[in-house]
DNA sequence: CATGAATGAGAGTTCATTCAT
DNA sequence: AATGAATGAACTCTCATTCAT
């Protein structure tokens, strides 16, 4: 129970640990995964040679940033399940409410690099399973609800969810925000049961279309 | 009249001009812009000299590959404006075809180096305006024949264009083509003039909202 | 008080760069300045990154190597000051010793390109300008002395002192050595101040001419 | 008779080998020897293929300059040799006179490639030892004239002549040309015979010692 | 353990030389 | 024969990773 290998770090190397996290993030969500070792260990306030004992190389912080990542977004999704009274409301809230977890893992996925990586990964894929189930649930529901169209299911709702929440790079901070809230609002208007629509193209794609 | 430096080449020269072009192309859309110049030139068939004699650097080459690819997306502009019936008719045309065009620029725009290099340059800014020109005839229009909320404007729809239109990596290519057109059919009817719903927040962007 | 950055170097750091610069002060000297780092940082014994993080490109590299050298002539021109009984015998003295330690700048500084480093560079120009002030004091007070002639000044004498010092290249060790103080001492007996010879042409060239 | 290759030459081949030749003589000078082909090419109003087919490569065509350049200076000694009433006349006008011609060449000679390049050249070599042998009439004949000091023989003249010719690189103009003539000035004083100067260390160098 | 110095492979770029037009 | 395009080796510089202090 206290073998996690995170729980057995002294205080410091905890702390080390977690600034290095932190700096990462900030820095792949700024930046891409593809800055200088030597500035993500500046940007922690520690040397390469402390990033590297905690991190091996390069691709194990991306994964460690992903998972954390991930993890917030589980996180919340079932607080949305909990909290809210339908799954359509669930699904909404956390289409918005995850806008700021993802923004920087987003980004960092946009590398082809770390796709490879984070692909590879059983702690991520299993992080990553978990929250397209509870996602499922939303979907399914919130069809049952009569609120959520119905040619559409898990996948394709991932995928609208990751492709919106790229932010914008390089629009002012305040038009990156808006936009991105107003492009949710619009896609959640698409995904809206109405009558009269010509059906999507396709198949609806389900979490396993994400597989690759 | 041919006094254009691109006519004035010599028919070999021209030849290998527009293969690294199509190289760049094809790989700045596979996997990203930071890609060795030796990839690109093996890839076009010639050497790294050779690709350095028509881009002195790699800057060079990133905004001849967005010239050339937003020129195609503004031909396909026009010929959806000359075509097409209506206004929203001539937009949704434009949206879903520019699909298969925009797939290199907008990976390419993903590095945030790409994003100074374009933001700099006059010919890209030139035709990017022209484009804006031509798309807010389109959303005016649209809105005018009672097809397109009014709550938009230019730069919103831009911006879900650029948006969606950035492939998903890594997924199979056959999912990856499904899912894009399935995000664009679900962005299309969000943004469809439907009554009752609630208002986007914030205030319509427009084509000044885009210049960062 | 030890807040000088070379001093704040971990030994093994400073080992290095006392090794780089001596390596560079030699090869320079034989080869001039246009050496492959790679050699450079062979000949030191280190591997290329260990140069680069000492000294971040090859501008830098020049510079400190000029003001190493410049460092080391003005040592020896206060030396001489200060031994020498005379202003006379301190010039001649100062002009047969520092062969030595010009060798190497000297070679340098036949590059036109490291011509423009050195001239933008502050510290290179204090240690110029502090030299040009003891020569000068050399010069006046052999004037006064009688011994050198009155139709040359302090840029005149640099003048020379800098050409002599260029090492014939390409001779043999010995002969370029021989040859190098046997010209010392032909202009030496042209400095004298002798009776009947024609004037020399144009006007006494000051320290200010040397700036070019 | 008509046999030398240059006599051969079609008139405009011809001209084009005199316009390289001239353009490179002026970019040596001013530049060193290092210099892109291309560069020269163009100055000399040609493409790199037609320099290429003049001179095989840039050893060549620093061959090529050279032997024009010592040309220029034999027929200098020669006109000085005939025209002047006593050797040390034609000694100092040599010295004087050269100054013109060598500016080229010495520069290029600065550069330790071309050092390497001139020696193994038996044209360049015919027409430096048949210099030396003009010079070194003008030496013997000056100490019999009792004009010229006897402990120099022809390799210290030639030495000192060399070095003083190459031109203080970075000066304005006016002041290198000017401080040129001073330092010969100063020089040929330093020659003269007069009594009463310590003999120079070593021991004269002859044309013999210049080979290396 | 933390630090930051050292290493060396690899990327970008230049240019001598060759060769198709 | 002249031109300038193409090639690729060589060089500069960067950065991931290892290791001495």
């Amino acid at each position: 129970m206290t073998a996690d290998p995170e729980t057995r770090l002294r205080a410091d190397a905890r702390r080390n640990r977690d600034q290095i996290l932190a700096a990462a993030r900030a820095i792949f969500a700024a930046q891409g995964a593809e800055v200088p070792m030597e500035e993500i260990a500046r940007s922690a306030g520690v040397g390469v040679g402390t990033l590297y004992r905690r991190f091996p190389d390069r691709d194990a912080l991306i994964r460690a940033v992903a998972v954390d990542n991930f993890d917030r977004v589980l996180r919340d999704a079932k607080a949305a399940r909990d909290q809210e009274s339908s799954d359509w409301d669930a699904l909404i809230r956390l289409l918005h409410q995850s806008m700021e977890l993802q923004l920087s893992i987003q980004l960092a996925m946009v590398s082809p690099r770390a796709l490879v990586i984070l692909k590879s990964d059983p702690a991520i894929k299993a992080l990553r399973d978990e929250l397209v189930l509870v996602m499922d649930a939303f979907v399914r529901g919130a069809q049952a609800e009569g609120r959520l169209r119905t040619d559409v299911a898990t996948g394709d709702v991932a995928i609208l969810f990751a492709t919106l929440l790229r932010q914008m790079p390089g629009k002012g901070e305040e038009v990156a925000r808006m936009a991105t809230r107003r492009c949710i609002g619009i896609m959640i208007d698409g995904l809206r049961a109405v009558g009269g629509n010509e059906p999507l193209p396709g198949r609806p794609l389900t979490g396993a279309d994400l597989d690759a």
